[in-house]
DNA sequence: TTCGTCATGTAATGGGTTACATGATTAC
DNA sequence: GTAATCATGTAACCCATTACATGACGAA
């Protein structure tokens, strides 16, 4: 569960459980949260919303919503969570698995911190510094195994990434 | 150019200039210019070495290339530059135009820095941080406007990426 | 009246991964 | 002998972007 692809839907959820949104709206929010340097695109987002409602995670929103045409209010899909979304959701955030620390996944837990078990939140930070660590070490090792050195430059910068990364789980740690 | 999709393709032609290398061999390197989590994959490998051999930008350099079965050792396709795929990769050294300073794209301006005319990689730089600088400020106003806080984790999260970058950019300033 | 923003969607395309298929070599 | 690594490749799939299409609202 919360293996690959359902990065994009648990964002959805994770917002959703805040208010209900309509998609425009949920974009400025899921743009934050993937935290790609671009903003979500409309091609993804809004068959994204449409798959998750005929999976039955989310709803529209009667109250909220505003079909065009009618009314002098602009048209607006407003969506809500469904009972099946929430608990889907609760999953997702209860999930310390492996898929967990993908680096895409890791930035949707972590988004979503506030409203995650203390435990929970503990275990995540953990793996994932693990996995961190792991990293810089398969990039030195490779480094002294070919014996070929990269340029310095290409190994500042994998240094760099893997410290901030370890400098935001300090600063998590601390709260 | 140097649009889009070629980032794989300039990172081959990056190592290959310095010297000839086999797919297997390219992968390593490709995997820590590229900086993503994970490893290339062969998928993507070696079908791009393939569309570059047939655009002519790499050749198999006969003299190292074993072909499997013959003789006692293991059979490897060894790749060398051509001439049209060295000035190609000039080109993109040179270029500093926008589509320079997409995340990917810069992350193998940077990891051939070394062999960058000085002017060019402070210009490259220069672009970078204002790039970053915008990025910043784009989720700081996001923030006002729709006066709806985000989780002070996604906050930080965003702030530490640009804030290590920022940091990577003075460390290159200084040399 | 024109431009920016709000608002929703589809079709084509791009560029990666995964899973599969194969086989030699090296280290234990 | 058997597991890990070396080495190359293909086909199916995933999931995003881009380009396109449409239209209302508010402000200059």
């Amino acid at each position: 569960m919360s293996q690959r692809g359902e990065v994009l839907e648990m964002a959805v959820l994770g917002l959703l459980q805040e208010h209900p949104r309509h998609g425009y709206e949920l974009r400025k929010g899921l743009t934050a949260i993937l935290g790609w340097g671009r903003a979500l695109s409309y091609g993804s987002l809004y068959p994204c919303l449409a798959r998750m409602s005929r999976a039955g995670w989310i709803a529209e929103d009667e109250a909220s919503t505003v079909r065009p045409g009618r009314s002098g209010r602009r048209g607006r899909i407003v969506y809500e969570l469904t009972p099946a979304g929430r608990s889907h959701f609760e999953e997702f955030l209860a999930d310390t698995g492996p898929g967990t620390w993908e680096d895409e996944a890791f930035g949707v837990h972590f988004a979503f911190f506030a409203r995650t078990d203390a435990a929970v939140r503990l275990r995540i930070l953990e793996g994932r510094r693990r996995r961190l660590e792991e990293r810089l070490e398969r990039v030195q090792s490779a480094l002294q195994r070919t014996r070929e050195r990269l340029d310095t430059y290409s190994f500042e910068l994998q240094r760099h990434g893997v410290e901030s990364v370890e400098r935001e789980v300090r600063w998590l740690s601390d709260h």
